[in-house]
DNA sequence: GCGCTTGAGTTGCGAAATGCAACGAAGACC
DNA sequence: GGTCTTCGTTGCATTTCGCAACTCAAGCGC
């Protein structure tokens, strides 16, 4: 855990997200668990044998995630020596980033047809590819994006609203 | 990589590409270069000063994302001591999952503004989040979803075609 | 040519993470 | 009380990581 995290907030100048991401999610059995846990794995029997782990390396991932806030930890009442593994909120909401990475690895690996496959409550279809949207939602591709430093983004938040309210005072004065 | 590349395909029947995903960018670096690469870096002590990164460990990782043709290494013509590392495009659609990880670092993490920021070249505005959507582009949240097996999926490709086709026969006979 | 620097690695070795199998301990079950 | 379950922990071998020093080919100045 060391260097990882001394280089966390610093890329020459850059601050970034992804390596805080990565500590919580960037070891070796993290997404595997967090995918078991999304098909409805709870305890840790049962991620066991669903992803022939070492029992000692599950323990610590498992305690791992849920210091990050990732699964919560629960004894359960009726029988006191399970514990229940609950993804939190935190954890539901990396959803994303695993969809996209596994359709990444259906996309280039050997066309492996992923089962389960996550579909719409409504109609029962697979859902979309995970995209890039711009703020108004309409997909958008690499070559139409560009890095920007915060400092020379649009004037202020939304370039938009910003020019409307910056507008007003002037025309009051 | 001997457990984890064992389990790769069985998961108590199912098939996930994701671990086929995790092989590739699992380690501990590696979306950290791959960062780095969206960024501009292409040489080894680019990589090695931007990221701090023990040589021998980048040139490791550097070897097996070019294996996994994620990056292309090429020799520079004008100057052979030179290596250039660039994006392929199978590394480029990447970016959604990367995204989406940095995203959710974001959020979650000790509210730190990443930089540089990803923009829409038309407009400068930041891109919106990364969601899941539905097969029509509507985005999706994660009550609204449903793991099914490919079995039990809508008889066969899209639902509403595919009723369609079917009741044409019915109707015919 | 000859020394000097630069770019891209490799090597050797200690520290940390991982994997395996066996063990422990509390709670349920009869 | 004895046994079976569930969730771990412990000890030890193997693998990976991290650091610093070293190699080695290619350009550069003269």
């Amino acid at each position: 855990m060391g260097k990882l995290r001394e280089v966390l907030n610093d890329l020459h100048g850059d601050n970034c997200a992804l390596p805080l991401a990565l500590e919580a999610m960037g070891e070796r059995w993290s997404f595997m668990i967090l995918r078991a846990a999304f098909n409805g794995v709870h305890h840790f029997e049962e991620f066991q044998q669903e992803l022939n782990i070492a029992r000692n390396i599950l323990s610590n991932r498992l305690s791992r995630l849920v210091d990050h806030g990732i699964m919560a930890r629960e004894v359960m009442a009726e029988d006191r020596r399970k514990v229940r593994y609950q993804l939190t909120e935190k954890g539901i909401e990396l959803l994303p980033a695993m969809i996209a990475l596994r359709q990444w690895g259906e996309k280039w690996g050997a066309g492996v047809p992923s089962t389960p496959v996550l579909v719409d409550a409504r109609d029962e279809q697979p859902i979309g590819p995970v995209t890039l949207t711009a703020h108004d939602g309409r997909v958008i591709g690499y070559k139409e994006l560009l890095w920007k430093h915060r400092s020379e983004l649009q004037p202020l938040g939304q370039a938009r609203v910003r020019a409307d309210i910056s507008a007003a005072p002037v025309a009051a004065e």
